[in-house]
DNA sequence: GAATAAGAGGAGGTGCCCCTCAGGTTGTCA
DNA sequence: TGACAACCTGAGGGGCACCTCCTCTTATTC
């Protein structure tokens, strides 16, 4: 917490550069960049935000709780289907938009406990919220938690595409898988989904830039 | 066409380097590298590619052909479902492990026209496999070129993420689509697709690498 | 209003990449 | 075998990004 005036200044121009900046390039944009448009220096950003991380967690901080909060609306639902639909729209709207956003769900960061915490918590959810759509024999039986992460990779691929000139896109592409998800139109598949360790793996992976 | 053997020799180096470093990659793989891998100096890589287009073309050529391979036999099958299947199927196979071609079919590239020419005639193949499944009544009307375009964009994240770990995930991933994209007992999509002219421009802002 | 500690600035070292070009090398052909 | 054109090399300039650290500035406090 700082203590002059020019400093929270700074600190509060900052994250909202690096809102902007994130949302447009992901989490990797360029911190000198994000200092630029904050219109301060760089060693003043890393004064700040020491790391890359610590200016993603103050950026993603709202938006996150954004998540959360309907995350639990979507959750009172009774209906095990429409509460999958909604769970997922709400997880998918979040993400509509920010680049930056839809890379922090589909990485994970093993050296930050703070992060792995929250991964760890969405994880289980969307595998509880998945099971009982499956349970009710709403949703086939043979998808798992790594189908819903491959779309949300898919979502992030889509945005680098379309930037913001197809901005409802995201939830053309969250229906149309939805009906791949009913169990009334599921025919075999041929492969099995990714294990458990070979989805973590993969969301560490994805970090290491390519 | 290089005359001195050295010269040939140099060529072919290049373009088996050029084919892993992509491969691995993508189509933005550092040229540098990719002449330290062939075993040659930067000035010979310019020589024979004075641009990445070039070293792009000739690497992606064999890769191509593959691919055209595989479409005409596709095209042969009677039950238009089975062809789009197969079709698709083939698609995705020459992209597997292929980080680069995956983003050479994702893009466009206007100021080439040879390139241009290739993807004109892919999404005419795919445009027309897709509508004659809709003319059968075993694809759903509600589909466009845009929702496969869609998957293959999908593909490349999903490579980013599993690199060579997961090496049939999508094939899990195309056959869950599938299904998705099949007639019977289809729900209504709240979102149109997007129009040629969206998804031509997405294909080109694709390459401006964010 | 002066002292001070916290903050801001930004030059500069390092690394990676793009691309060019001057000068040395070598395969080929007469 | 010698001459030459084609070829190869790699240093180096320009860009961009990361990150550090020394210097200068300034809000605050007494």
């Amino acid at each position: 917490m700082p203590k002059r005036r020019d400093s929270i200044e700074s600190h509060a121009r900052l994250i909202a550069a690096a809102q902007r900046e994130f949302a447009v390039h992901g989490v990797n944009a360029s911190l000198e960049a994000i200092a630029r448009d904050a219109g301060v220096a760089i060693g003043t950003l890393y004064r700040h935000f020491p790391t890359r991380m610590d200016l993603l967690i103050a950026a993603f901080e709202p938006r996150f709780q954004e998540f959360l909060d309907g995350a639990s609306s979507a959750l009172e639902i009774e209906d095990p289907w429409a509460r999958l639909v909604a769970y997922l729209e709400n997880l998918f709207r979040v993400q509509a938009g920010d680049r930056g956003f839809n890379d922090f769900l589909s990485r994970r960061f093993p050296s930050n406990a703070e992060t792995e915490r929250i991964h760890d918590q969405m994880c289980e959810q969307i595998d509880t919220v998945l099971a009982q759509a499956q349970q009710s024999g709403q949703a086939r039986p043979d998808i798992a938690l790594a189908d819903i992460v491959n779309l949300i990779w898919s979502n992030g691929r889509m945005m680098d595409a379309t930037g913001t000139t197809a901005p409802n896109e995201w939830r053309r592409h969250l229906y149309l898988m939805l009906d791949a998800y009913r169990a009334e139109r599921a025919h075999p598949i041929p492969e099995p989904p990714m294990t458990q360790e070979q989805l973590y793996n993969a969301m560490v992976h994805l970090g290491k830039a390519y």
